[in-house]
DNA sequence: CATACATTTAGCTAAACAACTAAACGAGGG
DNA sequence: CCCTCGTTTAGTTGTTTAGCTAAATGTATG
């Protein structure tokens, strides 16, 4: 599949765009995600997975935790620009999240 | 919906970015638009009813045609950067459809 | 009024997608 | 060795989407 379409079908769903948003805040494990926006851990693992296919998010496994981390530093030429667009993105879900984000600590939850 | 949402979706279907890609060359009505990528007329409308309800593309009546017009010119913020992103698509599909939409002439096939 | 371009709706099929649960499995830490 | 975090797979349910055909409607031309 053309790089962009998996892109932009990556980016065409509300929950990832969630994801993404949350990650905005600061790099997070699986559980720190869920503890934000819900859902079960296969859910959100498999979200994980299609935004790491698409280069939009990164993966580093520390300790006993994998950190998601958005992929600002990718060389993908159109890239930066989507990440540009996606500072952008905003609504009322995303700003409870970014919210929520601020005070999730693992150490509470995971 | 969330507008980047509608967007990204608008643009996450392979016909949908052929229409798009298409209508880089040059203006064109649905029928000409249908000559070079094929489907149904009704097909073609929904997507580009689609497309037209995201601001991606606009259309103007005139005679008997509707002419269709990427909406380049929009001034809804991040849309500059999407067309920037549009022009960077391409795949061997679009290619051929580049080829076939300097040929054709609504005049052979309306 | 008839014709041509286009839109819209309805009804249909098939495929893709999002969510769940449950279970198996892997890797790391204590 | 067990526990925790995470991934993956399988199976289920329900929704959405893309395509079709057919038919009704709109609008402009001749």
């Amino acid at each position: 599949m053309n790089t962009f379409l998996k892109t932009f079908k990556a980016l065409s769903d509300q929950t990832r765009l969630r994801i993404v948003k949350v990650l905005e805040s600061k790099d997070m494990c699986v559980c720190e995600i869920r503890a934000v926006i819900g859902f079960s851990m296969a859910t959100i693992s498999n979200h994980l997975k299609i935004l790491s296919e698409a280069n939009i998010v990164t993966s580093l496994k520390k300790d006993k935790f994998v950190n998601y981390h958005l992929n600002i530093e990718t060389d993908i030429p159109f890239y930066q620009k989507i990440f540009e667009l996606l500072k952008e993105v905003s609504d009322s879900t995303i700003e409870v999240d970014s919210q929520k984000a601020k005070d999730v600590n693992r150490i509470n939850i995971c």
